[in-house]
DNA sequence: CGGGATCCACCGCGATACTG
DNA sequence: CAGTATCGCGGTGGATCCCG
């Protein structure tokens, strides 16, 4: 019988999401991002998709939105102890990809 | 500058479709795995979803099954070599649910 | 600059039924 | 037993415009 719930499901619903992972390894490379770097960092990933998976990130407490009230306005994103503790498993499949994904 | 073609995504997109990861893990704890016992293993997914998923992976090459033409037919599923060195990522993936995901 | 709102196209996926 | 065929809908994500 297979476990009731499965930890790999819901992990996957996290950084799903198609750019979720992308986003917190960019984040853990260059932290702190703004908004705007991260767009340039993932050109592929609309500015509204951006925004949407930050946000799903940011209510899974996985990364950490810094508002700065200024004009214009400026906002940074950064890695909680939880994302952090992400990133080693995205760097190795980030090391799996480089090896078994060709071309 | 993001790099142009990112191995995280191009790894994501053989181990996602919903059930992948699931299926792979399954497989490397009960293999060989038939269709039904796979079926039993991860309710939750449909039959159709199943045969699609596992033509899928084995298309990707990380599993290899295997067909006996007998009455009433019977397969058995593998994971490959390049299957194989999935597994240690889906574990900490595993691991990583088991203590981040709440209930 | 850093988003949100709206509209819409696509396709992932379930339900059901059929086949070798 | 181990799939495939067809239908249909709901969610995902792109394009565009707006707003503080």
């Amino acid at each position: 019988m297979a476990e009731k719930d499965c930890p790999i499901e819901n992990t996957f619903k996290l950084i799903n999401g198609k750019w979720k992972s992308v986003i917190i390894y960019q984040i853990s490379k260059y932290e702190p991002c703004r908004f705007s770097e991260l767009q340039k960092l993932i050109p592929d990933c609309s500015k509204r998709m951006l925004a949407l998976q930050l946000k799903d990130l940011e209510e899974a407490s996985i990364i950490q939105k810094h508002v700065y009230s200024t004009v214009p306005p400026k906002t940074e994103y950064t890695l909680t102890e939880v994302g952090k503790s992400l990133v080693p498993i995205i760097g190795s499949i980030n090391q799996w990809g480089k090896k078994y994904t060709k071309k």
